[in-house]
RNA sequence: GGGCAAUUAGCUCAAUGGCUAGAGCACCUCGUUUACACCGAGGGGGUUAUAGGUUCGAGUCCUAUAUUGCCCACCA
């Protein structure tokens, strides 16, 4: 060994420091990496990357998509295009403010009241820039090659500014209301919710089966509910008109009881008459549906519970009480007072908040909302048709009929919310001139414009968090003057998990195409969930999450990496355990060694760039040769297809099967480093974007060997060299087949071996006649050819018999058998193959290739048999 | 209630209508022959959920059924 390499690499020696070579290279940042001469028409292929929550750390979530963002980057980017991965974090609203909340609850036992808006907000903001720096210097530890020096927040002046002014120019589009309407209100969060951010659970509950009393009458109406609390704010009860059995009791009176409330029954053909009694009740300040048909019947709307979900004045004597207090003491009462006609167990499909998972009280607000479907522009309509021409590439396609669907039932989107982390919506008053009369602006206007006089006050709300961080795509680049934005807008790729589909994705589409008329990008990739091992959703509560980091300290980022996309779909989700990890860290081992062998056996090898027909002296060499650029050409396939995974697959099979297990073992005995150096140089080159930090390091080593005496000491940086390009004229089909008879010889001849139990340090004599890569038959068969005929097993290939000396050792009814099943095994292949060859149909509508290949197959399917048969007469003469 | 997906070896998953349906893990046997025991060689293990259909040809396309999972939805 000329120079000590060690046995394995040990990633978290050298991850760190390839790291900073890269980083200090300035080859992440698109304008300063130009290691080929500036062509102005070079591709461009920008990647923004999603912002993660600037309130925690980083998870396998991130680490995931990271990977696949990665993996595209680096791969664009040794094609040679200019390419830029953006980075950024994301403020998160009621996200950063619950993690906040309960950080100085729990460690200064205070709450938000206690510190004040202003303090509240400055604690918040230094409290997610720390994160944002301990976030950042994790996502390096994955090996992501992002542009850090433009990374932005999504509070940052210049990007929030951009996401404002779409307010200001949405409320001039007539596209922005403010109105009071039902909303989803979280009494934990004490804010409102989009629709997106509510979660439906199935849960056991009760269907209470209430009598109301007919006004001047003995009659009862029964009506059926889940929330028997609300009832205190009924107006009606409602029925449908083509319901029978309430025909007559439609326009009568009931008295609502415990309020003692006049209330009239009215018909609605929403009602589902299979429900309960069909008879229900309305309470139109806490139900969406009984909001919509209390608009339409014109209904008093009495709110009764309050935004901490407690029983408001109206409701009388249950005042202050929570609801579920209030359930329970207005069933006791009502049972009381015999009204309870029975109770059934159901289940309900309850509302939670999807952060906190508080229950969600529906209740009328006033709220600023955006009109989905705008006479001046439809967000709506807009992003259909996007999606629906191909505008946007969608992975998996199934998703695009997906988001479809979900854009056709889209509701108007409520995005004010009253928690204080967060840009304030850019709407001001005037005390004077009253809230109808409010003033758009980003800046804070001097004076009234109306009345020139009163101070103005701004609302108090804050923004959806999905309204800046919809807009990511585009603030971030400087939209509408900037040269990223000249450059990188409409982005190549869009990369986020399947949970995001409609929270980010979806805004992203609309608002991307109402203020730039572009998409925001041409594909759009999903990735699924990071499970357990068994399937289960990995939670800090279960304890059983796989925290990234200390992944990587153990195995090493290139191993996360592999496993975290290895057998993956877009879109659906993957198990992820340590096992998993465990077998690629072996494989990067496995290509180390690939390297040690190389750069041990010889003190002059190294990597080489070309290759030609002359410098292949051997089958093997023209063999391996071949299959590197087969590899090369399928996997830049698979990777133009966004299918990373039949990649890595394609890659694995070629390095460990066709190089590690065959080529180096001959390679041992033909000694050709010009090949070996060239194929060594197309795998390094071919798995840098999943494994970047290993290949970094082999290629850095093997180069400085090279250098190590020579003047031009310069570092060259495989991350910025050139995608391999597969070279047609090495791919030779004919060596291929003759390399795979020799597999099957020399896989015989050790099956052989195996079965008789013939230590591989014993040496078995054997005789051929014209023998071709005896060596290697030898070396990797363990037996030694000699002129004298052998007496023992026959083993054939094509054209090729190989004669064994070990007819003492061979149970020959055994051998007997073996050479039955495969005869059977052959005669059924011959059968069903003539058949088909003799099909006309088949011959007649087939592709000439395939009819070709069929016979060959044929042919050789015949040879065999002739040769198995002929072996198993010479067994026979044995025994 | 509606939609989407999945169902292939004991487990986790591949397979772009066409070569005897493939890997890894696990299992069994053997083995340190100086790249690698984080390894090597060999082996067992499949009616591709079920039933039909289209096709010269189906794991792959179509239609049902079953099971599982996810998403959406205003049955209170």
């Amino acid at each position: 060994m000329i120079r000590e390499i060690s046995k394995t690499y040990e990633a978290n020696k050298y991850e760190d420091e390839i790291y900073k070579l890269w980083e200090e290279s300035g080859f992440f940042n698109p304008d300063t990496c130009q290691p080929w001469a500036e062509d102005k028409n070079r591709k461009k292929y920008c990647n923004i990357l999603p912002p993660p929550n600037a309130n925690g750390e980083l998870h396998l979530g991130h680490a995931s998509g990271y990977t696949v963002m990665d993996i595209f980057g680096r791969y664009h980017r040794m094609k040679g295009e200019k390419v830029l991965l953006f980075p950024g974090k994301d403020h998160a609203g009621i996200q950063s403010q619950v993690v906040y909340e309960k950080k100085i609850k729990a460690e200064r036992g205070i709450s938000r009241y206690d510190l004040g808006r202003e303090k509240f907000y400055k604690e918040i903001y230094d409290f997610c820039i720390d994160r944002s720096n301990y976030m950042r210097a994790q996502e390096k530890k994955i090996g992501i090659s992002a542009d850090w020096s433009r990374e932005k927040f999504t509070l940052d002046p210049d990007v929030l500014s951009r996401a404002l002014e779409t307010f200001v120019k949405m409320e001039k589009d007539g596209m922005i209301y403010r109105g009071e309407r039902i909303i989803n209100w979280c009494p934990r969060c004490s804010t409102a919710l989009s629709d997106v951010e509510v979660l439906h659970k199935k849960t056991a509950g009760k269907l209470y089966y209430i009598k109301y009393p007919l006004k001047d009458s003995k009659q009862f109406i029964t009506v059926a509910t889940t929330r028997p609390e609300t009832m205190l704010g009924d107006t009606a009860v409602a029925v449908n008109p083509k319901d029978k059995r309430f025909e007559k009791l439609v326009g009568k009176i009931v008295i609502l009881p415990l309020q003692n409330r006049e209330i009239p029954i009215i018909s609605d053909r929403r009602m589902e008459m299979e429900f309960g009694t069909g008879a229900v009740k309305i309470t139109p300040a806490h139900d969406p549906l009984d909001w919509q048909i209390g608009k339409d019947h014109k209904l008093q709307e009495i709110q009764v519970i309050n935004e901490k979900a407690e029983i408001t004045k109206l409701g009388g004597k249950y005042v202050g009480q929570k609801v579920e207090e209030a359930r329970e003491n207005i069933v006791r009462d009502l049972t009381e007072f015999g009204l309870i006609e029975k109770i059934e167990e159901n289940e309900i499909n309850k509302s939670i908040c999807e952060r906190c998972k508080e229950t969600i009280e529906p209740l009328i607000s006033k709220q600023w909302f955006v009109n989905v479907d705008a006479k001046k522009y439809s967000l709506k309509k807009e992003s259909l048709k996007a999606i629906k021409t191909g505008k946007i590439e969608v992975y998996p396609k199934s998703f695009g009929k997906i988001m479809t669907q979900w854009f056709s039932g889209l509701h108007d989107w409520c995005i004010s919310r009253q928690i204080w982390w967060g840009p304030q919506i850019p709407v001001w008053y005037c005390e004077k001139c009253g809230e109808e009369n409010y003033i758009v602006s980003i800046e804070k206007p001097k004076k009234c414009p109306k009345c020139k006089g009163a101070e103005l006050i701004q609302d108090q709300d804050t923004f959806d968090t999905w309204f800046s961080s919809g807009q990511w795509p585009y603030t971030t680049l400087g939209y509408p003057k900037g040269k990223d934005y000249k450059d990188f807008y409409s982005t190549e790729m869009m990369v986020t998990g399947r949970d995001l589909l409609f929270f980010w994705a979806s805004k992203m589409i609309m608002m991307g195409l109402y203020r730039t008329g572009k998409v925001p990008f041409k594909n759009l990739f999903f990735t699924g969930l990071i499970r357990d091992k068994d399937g289960l959703k990995m939670s800090k509560s279960k304890g059983n999450g796989v925290d990234p980091l200390q992944m990587i300290e153990k195995y090493g980022a290139d191993a996360l990496r592999m496993s975290l996309i290895t057998d993956t779909t877009p879109g659906l989700d993957t198990r992820l355990y340590e096992e998993k990890i465990e077998k690629y860290r072996n494989f990067v081992t496995k290509l180390w060694n690939i390297y040690r062998y190389s750069f041990s056996s010889n003190e002059n090898f190294k990597l080489e760039e070309k290759i030609s027909r002359h410098d292949l002296k051997s089958l093997a060499d023209s063999w391996i040769v071949s299959r590197v650029n087969q590899a090369i050409l399928e996997a830049s396939k698979m990777l133009e297809n966004k299918n990373i995974a039949m990649a890595e697959n394609i890659l694995i099979k070629f390095t460990w099967d066709d190089l590690a297990s065959w080529y180096l073992e001959i390679h041992k005995l033909e000694k050709n480093d010009k090949v070996l150096g060239y194929v060594l140089e197309k795998i390094l080159k071919l798995w840098h974007p999943f494994m970047p930090f290993v290949t970094e390091k082999i290629y850095g080593d093997a180069n400085l060997r090279i250098h190590a005496n020579a003047t031009n000491k310069k570092v060259k940086i495989l991350m910025v060299e050139k995608w391999p390009v597969s070279d047609k004229k090495l791919i030779n089909k004919k060596a291929e087949k003759e390399f795979q008879n020799l597999q099957e010889i020399i896989g015989k001849i050790r099956n052989i071996r195996s079965s008789y139990r013939i230590a591989p340090s014993e040496i078995i004599e054997a005789y051929a006649k014209k023998l071709k890569n005896q060596e290697i038959i030898e070396k990797l068969g363990r037996v030694k050819f000699s002129d004298a005929k052998k007496q023992g097993i026959e083993i054939s290939g094509k054209d090729l018999k190989i004669v064994l000396d070990i007819a003492e050792l061979i149970d020959v009814e055994k051998e007997k058998k073996n050479f039955y099943k495969e005869i059977t095994n052959l005669e059924n292949l011959i059968a069903k193959n003539s058949a088909l060859l003799a099909n006309k149909n088949f011959l007649a509508s087939a592709p000439k290739e395939i009819v070709e290949n069929n016979k060959i197959k044929l042919a050789e399917y015949r040879e065999k048999l002739k040769s198995q048969k002929d072996l198993l007469d010479n067994l026979k003469k044995l025994s």
